[in-house]
DNA sequence: GCAAGGTC
């Protein structure tokens, strides 16, 4: 028997169709798919097999020192132990085994792992292929000419594993230690987090230093006939042509010689054609950066890409690749668009004489760049998220072969009381790829056909006051770029860690701004650990890797040299233990901070109490014991914003797709104590026996409900918006004898949410679905399918079958099934 | 429970 091991479940199922010509079946073992035919067997190692994990004994890492850690052995350990008692059982049984992971480092790595698994077993030949993409041709030509494994470029591989662990272990220990962070706000270090956020930081300070200057600008609007267009003041500026004015007198005098005339004498005309090459085809970080002008964060751009993939609509997408496969034929794939709705592009596409599609710069090994498959799904198939990113995907295919855009310039220059004026135009003459790919900008600017010596009216002259800026702030899509052009992490891995980053309470908002606590911790890795916030550890990894894949090093070599170097940092970290902590300690502290206590003067800060909710708490504790409370759902965020009666900062609100901002805890207590309950009608539960009645309740917390006047007696409630003014109408509803209600009555877009316990039905029902395709691996396409098979909602997933549903669904493995009903035990 | 790499 001959077994062929993969990364992933679905590269082991396509290999399988194809190698089988599809005949290949599937089966499972211990929840693993095998697909067999014949006397071969094709199974994925879903990226399970590598792990470095530490030792057991230092499970309790709180009482271990950072230093000993790093002298301790890295030990490998497989983390799916049915995926590894699979391997071995078919090895056991192979006489042949062939290594078919991706075709770059960590696939090797992760082959040359399978490989000492089934070295544990049996000594039979274990041979390696390696294709670019999973086609046909270049399967069969993989297949037909097997190679050995490369345990250099493993090996290569591996130092990258251990240096990580020791150095992101080690520090991130000693700084959880120094400052006494020991629960789930550990402060965290790492060779691609850490530079990372050191870019963040580092523009933050620019912005903080900044110092803003005064300048002037001045327009004019220039006439010919009854066209009019804007033009602006300019100045020679030792052969450079400047526009903005440093001193408010020269900008006064030019204004008034400007003001002087109503005229000017148009002094030059330029025309120039200019070429608008259409885009190169997307890579991860490409495909990330357009999804964010379309609003995605690259985290949500990569969950919804990833999905489509899944469920086979678009490419891999986690690549590097700008340069489609050579078997990639265009017209094909254009062809399947012809009926669609997206007909009309693909077929005037398909007119062009010649169809080339454009090259990036990056052409690598693994997987071709992100496009459609050709199977199309319709608008109902998916979420309305997902149909705008797969919208875009094929757009960029379209556009990738689409032909260049023209554009015309027009520059003029006028005089006007010996003062310069310019204008520039721009005209989109051949809209080329701009036809099928409306994302990027095609904005025009009119400027009318003028001749030199023409004399134009001037109706009116302005002069505006203005600021230079700070730099801007990165955003998410401008620094994945950024960390890819320093080559910090990698496609798979860019879009995690700035959530990570997120997670850890380091950075907010979008664009992302550091906490304290991040600035904090920045300073002093950089005085202590300079390294590891430094790109250039990366740098110098990949010179050392690149050493031991050429047989140049040992991993030996590469990583004692690491931990040595690491030893001498942990020397001087160890002197200034008490310092750092207390800096840390301090930065989080800031980063909780409200503002000062009305009652006692000192500070009010975000708290948890023992069953895990948050508060608003006095730091003079138990001296003074004032609170406010916050809002039962999501983690609290102190914002910058400050509430102007109360000198508080204002309080955001995390909770994912129900993320809310609140606001200010006191201005929100105090509106609750003003406002009075609203009576509307029968508690459906203690009416009849009781007495009890609904009421509209503001809560200090800041939320609203519908709830009984004999509460706590009676907890019946129902939720409310949390924003909106809400009017009580006549209108009854006649099952729950009850008023329909309106919120923001009086806006341009009112919404009638009826009566209360109808509505709250209605919500739930309608968020079932969605909160199935809201759990971690289930998206909406994935949820609809589910749907489709009658689980529908998170209580009949709880309770369901997996093997049933695996069977049932189809791209849905058993697996994954237990991992979302183990998610919902949680 | 700590990193970063993989995949789900």
């Amino acid at each position: 028997m001959e077994l062929i091991i993969t990364e992933k479940d679905n590269a082991a199922r396509r290999i399988a169709e194809i190698l089988s010509e599809g005949s290949a079946e599937s089966e499972r073992r211990n929840g693993v798919n095998v697909y067999r035919w014949g006397d071969k067997r094709v199974v994925g190692l879903s990226g399970h097999v590598v792990g470095v994990d530490f030792p057991p004994e230092y499970s309790d890492w709180r009482d271990v020192e950072p230093v000993e850690l790093i002298s301790a052995d890295v030990t490998k350990e497989p983390t799916q132990e049915n995926i590894v008692a699979t391997l071995k059982q078919l090895a056991r049984r192979a006489d042949e085994a062939v290594i078919a992971t991706d075709y770059d480092r960590e696939g090797e790595l992760i082959g040359k792992e399978a490989y000492e698994l089934i070295r544990d077993e049996t000594d039979i030949p274990v041979s390696r292929v390696r294709f670019s993409s999973i086609t046909d041709r270049e399967v069969r030509e993989a297949f037909a000419e097997p190679d050995e494994i490369d345990f250099d470029l493993a090996a290569a591989g591996e130092a990258r594993q251990i240096i990580d662990l020791m150095w992101g272990a080690a520090l991130t220990r000693f700084l959880s230690l120094s400052a006494r962070q020991l629960g789930d706000d550990f402060i965290s270090v790492g060779r691609v987090q850490s530079p990372t956020l050191k870019l963040i930081v580092d523009r933050e300070r620019e912005i903080e230093a900044f110092d803003p200057e005064d300048y002037w600008e001045l327009f004019a609007d220039l006439q010919k006939d009854s066209v009019a267009f804007e033009a602006q003041y300019f100045y020679d500026d030792d052969g450079t042509e400047a526009e903005r004015v440093w001193d408010e007198a020269a900008a006064e005098a030019a204004y008034e010689d400007l003001q002087s005339v109503d005229a000017a004498t148009v002094t030059s005309v330029r025309r120039r054609t200019r070429t608008d090459s259409p885009p190169t085809p997307f890579n991860t970080t490409a495909f990330i950066s357009a999804a964010s002008s379309l609003g995605y964060s690259a985290q949500r751009a990569m969950s919804i890409a990833e999905e489509l993939y899944t469920a086979g609509y678009v490419t891999y997408p986690r690549t590097d690749n700008t340069v489609y496969p050579e078997d990639l034929d265009p017209d094909d794939l254009l062809d399947e668009f012809v009926g669609s709705a997206f007909a009309e592009d693909a077929e005037s596409l398909l007119e062009q004489d010649d169809i080339a599609p454009t090259e990036g710069d990056e052409e690598t090994t693994d997987h071709p760049p992100i496009h459609p498959t050709g199977e199309l799904p319709s608008k109902a198939d998916v979420s309305e998220d997902e149909w705008e990113v797969y919208e875009l995907i094929v757009r960029r295919f379209f556009a990738t072969v689409a032909e260049a855009a023209t554009w015309e310039h027009l520059r003029v220059v006028a005089e006007a009381a010996d003062r310069s004026l310019k204008a520039n135009g721009k005209r989109l003459v051949e809209p080329g790829y701009h036809a099928v790919y409306p994302y990027s900008s095609a904005s025009e600017n009119h400027v009318p056909d003028v001749e030199e010596g023409e004399e134009l009216t001037m109706p009116e002259v302005r002069i505006e006051a203005k600021q230079t800026q700070p730099p801007r702030r990165y955003g998410q899509s401008r620094l994945i770029q950024t960390m890819e052009d320093l080559g910090v992490g990698t496609k798979s891995t860019r879009h995690n860690t700035l959530e990570k980053l997120y997670d850890r309470g380091y950075i907010e908002g979008d664009p992302p701004r550091p906490t304290t606590l991040a600035m904090a911790v920045v300073e002093a890795a950089e005085e202590f650990a300079d390294h590891v916030v430094s790109e250039e550890m990366t740098a110098q990894l990949e010179a050392d890797m690149t050493r031991i894949a050429d047989g140049e090093a040992t991993l030996e070599n590469v990583t004692d040299e690491s931990r040595e170097m690491l030893e001498r940092v942990f020397e001087e970290l160890r002197e200034s233990r008490e310092e750092i902590g207390d800096y840390l300690q301090e930065s989080l502290k800031a980063d909780k901070t409200l503002g000062p206590c009305p009652e006692c003067g000192e500070d009010l800060l975000v708290r948890r109490s023992r069953q895990g909710s948050y508060f608003v708490g006095c730091d003079g504790f138990p001296e003074c014991r004032n609170t406010l409370p916050l809002p039962s759902t999501g983690e609290p965020l102190v914002l910058e914003e400050v509430c102007d009666d109360h000198d508080m900062h204002h309080v955001k609100m995390l909770a994912g797709r129900d993320t809310f901002v609140h606001g200010c805890p006191r201005c929100e207590a105090e509106a609750a104590d003003e406002s009075e309950d609203e009576v509307i009608g029968p508690c459906p539960d203690c009416n009849e026996d009781e007495g009890g009645e609904l009421a509209i309740k503001h809560l200090r917390s800041g939320s609203r409900l519908v709830g009984c006047t004999r509460y706590p007696d009676c907890d019946y409630s129902l939720p409310l918006p949390r924003n909106g003014d809400i009017a009580i109408t006549d209108t009854y509803c006649e099952d729950h004898d009850l008023p329909e209600l309106v919120v923001d009555p009086d806006s341009d877009d009112p919404w009638e949410l009826g009566c209360p316990i109808c509505n709250y039905e209605e919500y739930k029902a309608r968020n079932a679905v969605e909160d199935l395709a809201d759990l971690d691996g289930i998206g909406s396409a994935t949820a609809e399918k589910l749907e489709a098979a009658g689980v529908d909602d998170l209580d009949t997933l709880r309770e369901a079958d997996s093997d049933t549903v695996a069977t049932e669904v189809q791209g849905v493995s058993e697996t994954q099934v237990r991992e979302w009903q183990a998610q919902l035990d949680d």
